[in-house]
DNA sequence: GCGGTTAGTTGAACGTGTTCAAATTTCGCT
DNA sequence: AGCGAAATTTGAACACGTTCAACTAACCGC
């Protein structure tokens, strides 16, 4: 309910029809000459619209990046909650998860640094970081909520609580990593991805040791600090 | 030697004169009104040089936050060197240089978001992890040398080659942290500082411990991947 | 079906970063 | 001083994202 803010409200089934035509439209060409080498006048007149149209329906060009988001989101939901039933410990959890999500991407793999870069502006509306409210952002997380959710291994409340905003936080670094990763085939993303998933789970299980408990209160408070303080940042706009 | 590279070779005095007073020009209106306020044709015509001339000196408009990131590492080294002297301790040596780099950046808060944005672009030629050969990195990363040079605690040779550049790493995290800080004063920032410096501390005490050699082998081969990762980036462009 | 209101559509116009061929100035040398 | 080359300077032109006032089509209550 909630969730849904912004998006601009389509009224008529003809306007549906317009909407998705340019933005199917748009993200074929962002794959096929990268998002720089795409203009809104070569998209509207793909889509046989006008170009004045096209911002009608999509504030700016950055605005159609979100559809983007919304797009493999979906594509890996569908990939990642049938693997996941095979599982049920932490590290192939994850690692199922991790992995499916890189694959989801692989294809656009030439314009995502675009993606991250304005994804990084803590002024664009598109910075998951900053709005606690995204659409996608929450969907995302919601899919760690269930790599949780699934494990047996007992872990404490608390960090059980802020373990899937946690596990959304690494994925974005290792993503992060992947834009950056020029080898073959994204294989050094993927040795990444062995390694580090593997140090989480010990973490985990580290940080779920009783003997923990004062260290593991003290850095959930500092991770619940942070994500605070880069939240607040769109509300000063609402004054 | 090796540090410089493409700087706009300038060959005559008239040329450097301009070539600075369009710099100092561009700084003084960035911090006046804002990057993105700020127009190419603005700036030329306050420097009493034409837009072309501009763009002789420097080869986009972002390419002049690059004199931007020079200057206040230029202040910070300035301020940060005496003020060394006074500690030998990792803790406050490191305290002392991470708050001086926030209050050196302090008058320019309002449009430091431009800055991550476009150094966070892994495209971007001002990308600070990305470019090895960037002098002003290699200067920042130097001072943390200097910190934990002048240490007296034994840290295993290892962590210590490694440690100048995780601790420019860490202190890039707090500027991040601190462009998203609305708080008053930034008081947040200055609380983060105070806890992660801490944390950061025990961290290198706890690593330095002879019982944690695998692990701490393990993650700073890890570290070494990471670094030649985000390295390569530039290499890409050059066959 | 009609009139009015809302939704959707248009393309010209604007501002901006950037490019470039041509003009001008400075430099190094005799 | 004078000349050719190199460095600097110019401003018009281009491409693009974005805005907006005007126009047209769809919808709704009667």
């Amino acid at each position: 309910m909630a969730a849904m803010r912004k998006k601009k409200a389509v009224k008529t089934p003809k306007g549906d029809q317009t909407r998705t035509l340019i933005l199917n439209t748009a993200l074929d060409m962002f794959l096929e000459r990268g998002y720089e080498q795409t203009t809104m006048r070569a998209i509207a007149e793909k889509a046989g619209a006008s170009l004045g149209n096209a911002y009608y329906y999509f504030r700016s060009k950055e605005h159609l990046i979100q559809a983007f988001y919304q797009t493999t989101h979906d594509q890996h939901v569908a990939l990642a909650l049938p693997a996941l039933e095979k599982h049920d410990d932490m590290k192939s959890r994850l690692l199922t998860v991790v992995q499916l999500k890189i694959e989801t991407l692989k294809p656009y793999h030439q314009f995502a640094g675009v993606l991250f870069k304005t994804a990084a502006d803590p002024q664009s509306p598109l910075n998951p970081f900053a709005d606690e409210a995204n659409p996608v952002r929450q969907a995302s997380i919601q899919l760690f909520e269930k790599v949780v959710e699934g494990t047996k291994s007992r872990i404490p409340k608390d960090l059980r609580a802020e373990l899937p905003y946690l596990l959304w936080v690494y994925h974005m670094g290792i993503i992060l990593f992947w834009i950056h990763d020029r080898s073959p085939k994204h294989r050094r993303t993927y040795r990444l991805i062995d390694r580090t998933v593997e140090m989480v789970d010990r973490m985990i299980q580290l940080g779920s040791n009783p003997f923990m408990r004062p260290l593991r209160k003290h850095a959930l408070a500092l991770v619940d600090e942070l994500r605070d303080a880069a939240e607040d940042v769109l509300d000063a706009d609402d004054n």
